[in-house]
DNA sequence: AACATTAATCGTAATATTGCAATAAACAAA
DNA sequence: TTTGTTTATTGCAATATTACGATTAATGTT
């Protein structure tokens, strides 16, 4: 079926996967990065500088938007995009808990 | 087409995508979860504490002992599932790389 | 050997994601 | 107003993911 019954788990879990799914397409990783290198970006910049389609890098835009982590400021016919430093910050510390989970000093692991 | 043309893009941007993408189901998320807080844990175990089949746990695991993130080790008829802690910590780092990105202290952004 | 237990695999249906051509929308400039 | 520029949206086709019943495989138990 293929459908995520999302009430199963708890919404810690729900919000990692959320975050972590965005970050799973190496184009939503390179526009981040991107956008962290030029500090704000055209979508038309990050149509030429990656090689997809207009449409398509729009959509993972769209994406990124939606989650909060960018935000788009138009200027006249074109949409200026930069990291929303904020929701960024906040999303690494739900990201860094589940990556510091600590390992168990006792290596009694099978 | 959905096709992923994974030579666009950098290895480093690929990896990332990649580890982002096994943390990208609240499944897996809960499965590893489990493993950091008991240390040691059968398949079994894990059908019942997370409400999915036994073939689609099975498949999970599948996932994230590909990646190298688990290691399974078989017990009688049952098998021992654990975090590979070498290999999760060199996850770590490169998910921590790309989390860390500097923001320009400059907010001119849009 | 016969049976039980546990996990992996197969096959398949349902759903989600990705990519892009075509088009629309919004705005600026002539 | 017409034209050009830039981005968003729509509508698909291709592909990938998810879930699970049925089965198989591997091992332990009687």
């Amino acid at each position: 079926m293929g459908l995520a019954k999302s009430e199963m788990f708890t919404d810690a879990q729900n919000e990692i996967a959320l975050f972590a799914k965005v970050f799973g397409h190496p184009a939503r990783v390179a526009i981040l990065q991107q956008l962290f290198k030029i500090d704000a970006c055209y979508c038309g910049d990050l149509v030429s500088e990656i090689g997809l389609a207009q449409p398509t890098i729009s959509q993972h835009l769209k994406e990124l938007k939606h989650l909060g982590l960018i935000k788009g400021n138009v200027e006249g016919t074109s949409v200026c995009y930069c990291i929303n430093t904020e929701n960024w910050t906040k999303m690494k510390a739900t990201m860094l808990q589940f990556l510091n989970q600590d390992i168990s000093e006792k290596d009694n692991c099978c």
